[in-house]
DNA sequence: TCTGGGGTCCTAGGACCC
DNA sequence: TCTGGGGTCCTAGGACCC
């Protein structure tokens, strides 16, 4: 069994440098949307010792002093990029699981072991060349293992950008576990390394010589199961086909206090929009919808209010219609005027196969037709023109909605918009 | 003044059933 | 004196990931 793992370094800060390589080598971060918190940052910001998350309001006296340089977050971009990766990424192997937006996994069983670094660094610099983009590889028996020399490929020069870990002999393997602290562990975040430090295991060897019997009754089956894989025992395996998921979310912080119901009427509207437009892409069909709206948790001196509220579809359903008027529904029992509202957003649940839809008795079978015929022009013409192309008309004129969020230094949408097409500079 | 968004899985506890 | 046991389903909350 090989898998590697490859991912992108700094992913969303690569990316724009692509485009701009005059921010080769100064640090740079990507901001979160409303320019809030730092999501993506350079290896000369790393090195500055700022934390992701960070609010970036916190920062603008330090980065001045710095010179860092800072993009709001164009998804756009990224997303255009990513498929770009994964597609090269795929002819290195007939098995890919594209994990996240700037990492895969790659079954290379049935490759030698003596090959298996070389077809590493081939991918990494085939990255390179094609897309600009830095990437690093791990290469190991199991995928927590592979996320591990993916991190030594990319803390230690001497790898190159690519860490095989069956290649390692006994010795080194053991320096280099004692040498990471087990929150590098993936699966292993803040509590359970709080929780893991409690009872003496500091190190990603303290861990792996554990027993994963023993840790299954004081943690809990995930644990168990990581600690096998540290141990060379495969747990988790490639997921090729990307399952259609469980729940759907849009949701987004106002770019300003909203207090209005007609505001956050707007943006539950916009927020159901594009959520359903998700659910149809995969095919399903949804039987609850849930919104839910608060006040910033951030000024506790400030009246909080958090609230949600689910409401079930007498059928399930993908028409944007039905779901808008029921989030409005539920948006209307929970909302109280005298707060301050930072965000909202609309969950989609019960999620099933439109295959398996239930159809209702008594309902002519022809409002169906019209329902399924309206939402693919929707979506064609979403599809063409964008996704703000067609709004219902509670939405409010894009124009007009002052909540609506600060993105003040977004990149042009290079690779995926025709106005916006990179040209050389003469 | 200014603090992201979108997911998954597991567990505990309550309701309910026989 | 002594008040069962086991199963399922649902939900809320917590922990994790990127």
């Amino acid at each position: 069994m090989a898998i590697a793992l490859i991912d992108a370094n700094n992913f969303y800060v690569s990316c724009e440098r692509v485009f701009r390589p005059d921010l080769e080598g100064r640090p740079v971060v990507v901001l979160s949307n409303n320019d809030g918190c730092v999501v993506a940052r350079s290896a000369e910001v790393k090195a500055l010792g700022i934390a992701i998350g960070t609010p970036w309001f916190q920062l603008q006296k330090q980065a001045q002093q710095e010179g860092i340089i800072a993009m709001s977050s164009n998804y756009a971009l990224y997303a255009d990029m990513s498929n770009r990766m994964m597609r090269i990424l795929s002819t290195f192997s007939p098995i890919q699981e594209v994990y996240s937006i700037d990492e895969c996994f790659l079954d290379l069983r049935g490759f030698a072991p003596a090959h298996l670094s070389r077809i590493g660094q081939a991918a990494r610099l085939k990255i390179r060349q094609w897309l600009g983009l830095p990437v690093g590889v791990g290469i190991a028996a199991t995928k927590t293992l592979a996320k591990l020399a993916n991190h030594v490929a990319k803390k230690y020069p001497e790898y190159q950008g690519v860490c095989n870990w069956e290649s390692l002999n006994t010795q080194t393997r053991q320096t280099l576990l004692q040498n990471l602290p087990v929150s590098e562990v993936w699966g292993v975040g803040r509590r359970l390394t709080e929780k893991l430090a409690s009872q003496g295991i500091q190190s990603v060897w303290d861990l792996q010589q554990t027993h994963p019997v023993w840790m299954r009754q004081h943690f809990n089956i995930l644990m168990a199961r990581t600690i096998r894989e540290l141990q060379g025992e495969s747990c988790i395996a490639l997921t090729e086909i990307a399952p259609t998921k469980q729940e759907i979310q849009s949701s987004r912080s106002f770019g300003r206090p909203v207090t209005r119901i007609e505001d956050l009427a707007e943006a539950i509207n916009v927020y159901t929009v594009r959520a359903t437009q998700k659910l149809r892409q995969q095919e399903s069909i949804c039987g609850a919808v849930r919104i839910d709206i608060r006040t910033t948790p951030f000024r506790p001196d400030k009246p909080q209010y958090h609230a949600s509220q689910t409401v079930a579809l007498a059928i399930p359903s993908q028409d944007t219609r039905i779901l808008i008027k029921a989030a409005l529904s539920g948006l209307r029992h929970i909302y109280r005027p005298q707060f301050a509202y930072a965000k909202a957003g609309v969950h989609l649940t019960e999620i099933r196969s439109v295959h398996q839809q239930q159809r209702d008795l008594f309902a002519a079978e022809a409002l169906d037709i019209r329902s399924d015929q309206l939402m693919k022009t929707l979506d064609a013409i979403h599809t063409r023109f964008g996704h703000n192309a067609l709004q219902p008309g509670v939405a409010g004129l894009q124009g007009q909605r002052d909540w609506s969020m600060k993105r003040g230094n977004k990149s042009p949408s290079y690779t995926t918009c025709w106005s916006d097409l990179a040209r050389a500079r003469s």
